[in-house]
DNA sequence: CACGGCTTTATTGTCAACAATACAGAAACC
DNA sequence: GGTTTCTGTATTGTTGACAATAAAGCCGTG
């Protein structure tokens, strides 16, 4: 073959049907495929700058090369991937800092916005969803599995926002949430036990719980920064 | 033919070349095509709830079907199109007013934020720039010609963050405006005299002309609300 | 006449082949 | 040797054809 400077990891490239993990009815091809990949780069499992090249995703998937286009294009959307016409897509590189900053006050708004329009219909079937996903977060905490950790925080944030039912909120959030990536790696290693991010979310959950508003939107908050 | 609810100006299914304005070098043509149904949903062009069939505009505009599902892609990801798989894509009905409250004040700190990082860098060619655009404006205005001057209204403010130069900026700005179309419509009709508009925005480029920083972030701040 | 199931049809979802493009390496030239 | 041009190859862009789906109309039945 021919040198390329980012390979992907072998492990990664064995043929997989998108059923895995989503695929939920009407959902149409492209759609899972992206769910995918999006885990994989949020995750950090493709390192930035990796290439993306539609045929061996095509392959992997076991789908054919438009379907693969469709996710592509979708990520490129989200900020996850970068295309340039003619010359295929990579994940993109992180945003630099000063986005960040930027994007960092919008998401908390845009959160606590989600949780304040939903909060009072939240039912124990919620609660129970959240209860489940901390279960994942524990054990990801106490394998010190970073990308599958970053993958339910980011998860956690999102079931906020499709809470409120409201689809153009998930789509600022997602574009939102995919310029800071980086920092959901970086403010998880910052712990000095990673335990400790479960025991965060675990007790917004809590707060959630007791029905209290503005403790609900002050936890949350404050868990962004 | 079967009887649908909305139909399409007959004007508007003339068959055009998509090279109408835009298609710069490089430019694929989904992008172009996304230009042109941008414009045409965004200054109401296309009623809300209209349908948006993939055969019709790849014949519209001389492509095949795969360029025109690209570029609904990418105005479903915008949120001024939604689309139900297996159901086809619809111009997307207005967001409500909660959603506008949320976005309004976002769309005021990222365009705020974009115009502080490149005030410094502003040369003459940008402000002739700005000012052939206030030409057009103007006769919008003394046509009263609505759809076009939202057109450009949009495209003022995009202006700005493109001078930013941070492609993660422009993306996260397009997901924010595109949920306020409506908004457009409404302020510019609010205005007893549409010339205002026009006016307002001329004060703006002055103020930017003068090189003071504060000032022209208040002008362009108090445009938006 | 109302209603449930079948058929038809318009439309989207998917694919595989072809065209256009960009990049890398070889060859020719100065 | 260095530079330019050319050529080949890998990859994306685009298309048309086919499969799958959903909605509308049709038809028989109660």
């Amino acid at each position: 073959m021919h040198g390329i400077v980012f390979t992907i990891p072998e492990h990664l490239v064995t043929k997989q049907r998108i059923v895995s993990g989503c695929l939920e009815f009407g959902m149409v091809r492209s759609e899972a495929i992206a769910d995918n990949l999006r885990n994989e780069i949020i995750s950090g499992r493709f390192p930035e700058g990796a290439p993306l090249r539609e045929i061996n995703l095509a392959r992997r998937f076991d789908v054919g090369r438009a379907s693969v286009r469709e996710a592509l294009q979708q990520l490129v959307h989200e900020g996850l991937v970068v295309a340039k016409p003619n010359c295929g897509a990579r994940v993109a590189p992180a945003a630099p800092d000063s986005i960040a900053e930027l994007v960092v006050p919008l998401r908390k708004v845009v959160e606590t916005f989600a949780l304040r329009s939903c909060f009072h219909d939240l039912r124990e079937a919620d609660f129970e969803a959240w209860d489940r996903l901390l279960d994942d977060m524990r054990s990801a905490c106490l394998k010190s599995d970073y990308p599958r950790l970053a993958e339910l925080d980011i998860a956690f944030h999102r079931s906020i926002i499709q809470r409120a039912k409201q689809p153009d909120l998930l789509a600022i959030w997602m574009t939102l949430v995919s310029r800071l990536r980086q920092h959901f790696h970086n403010s998880h290693r910052e712990y000095d036990e990673p335990i400790k991010v479960y025991y965060e979310h675990l007790a917004i959950v809590a707060v959630f719980r007791t029905g209290k508003l503005d403790a609900a939107v002050d936890a949350l908050g404050r868990n962004i920064e």
